[in-house]
DNA sequence: TATTTACCTACTATGTCAATAGGTAAAAAG
DNA sequence: CTTTTTACCTATTGACATAGTAGGTAAATA
């Protein structure tokens, strides 16, 4: 099950997208727009951060902007670095002990089909694919 | 991510299915072929029975099977029983409280397709699908 | 110098996961 | 009718993740 981290990552890299005007973006109007508290969202932010999804800039002015175009991110990236693993089973979490019974296991081919339409979906998902969606009502 | 109620359950699924002799096979030697903790499949088992996979008859002789032809049982109906739910993310596990967001959501279709492809691989897949397709090494 | 902002460390409540422990009830075999 | 074998039941536990909160420091601009 995905969780907020990656649902919430999706959607400041939406927001960003959608109200970018060259300059940084404060936490704050993020936080507001997207009705998430603005503290967990810092956490989320410095994860993006780190992993160059977004870059920051600190004082008045500061705040977020996208490092790249809308349609150079996947969903796949995204959700893969905020979640840890974009992996539907643990059998299928690169780890360092593999699962002994993987030669004999009769549900492995399973998770590994489900695991491949999983990245497939994800990795053919653009962040420009997701851009002015809403508001439809 | 899947977890071990659900992996177990179809691996406890598909042994059934390849032990069957018509009488009920006794958890021990279910637990012992599969590697699986005795105690730790009790609690799956008993779940199992409560939802109408398996039939369980106590005393000698006693144990479980399937009382379904494989070929009538999907992978998504044993997933959605164990886990509680197939949903992807926390917004569309079928919930009392629906987010108020959904109508402004330019996430929400993205897990919506995610959700179905989900849905549909699961329940296109049959537990006779699954039996004897390891042992090939 | 004051203000605004990101960035940093630490803490916490709640819940789930994956079991374990120890018993009771049922059914068949002797 | 007693023993054995089995399912079934209640309770507990340790470890970990999730989804935050709290309060401070550093940086940059006006």
């Amino acid at each position: 099950m995905i969780s907020t981290r990656g649902r919430y990552a999706i959607r400041v890299m939406i927001d960003l997208a959608e109200n970018d005007n060259g300059s940084y973006i404060p936490l704050k109007d993020i936080a507001a727009r997207q009705e998430i508290s603005k503290k967990y969202l810092e956490i989320i932010l410095k994860d993006m951060v780190a992993g160059n999804l977004v870059v920051g800039a600190s004082g008045k002015g500061g705040g977020y902007k996208l490092c790249r175009k809308p349609e150079e991110y996947t969903v796949g990236e995204i959700l893969e670095l905020m979640e840890g693993t974009l992996a539907t089973v643990a059998c299928l979490e690169g780890r360092a002990i593999p699962c002994p019974r993987a030669s004999v296991c009769e549900t492995l081919p399973l998770w590994e089909e489900y695991d491949k339409l999983t990245h497939d979906f994800f990795y053919s998902k653009y962040l420009s694919d997701l851009v002015n969606k809403g508001e439809t009502k």
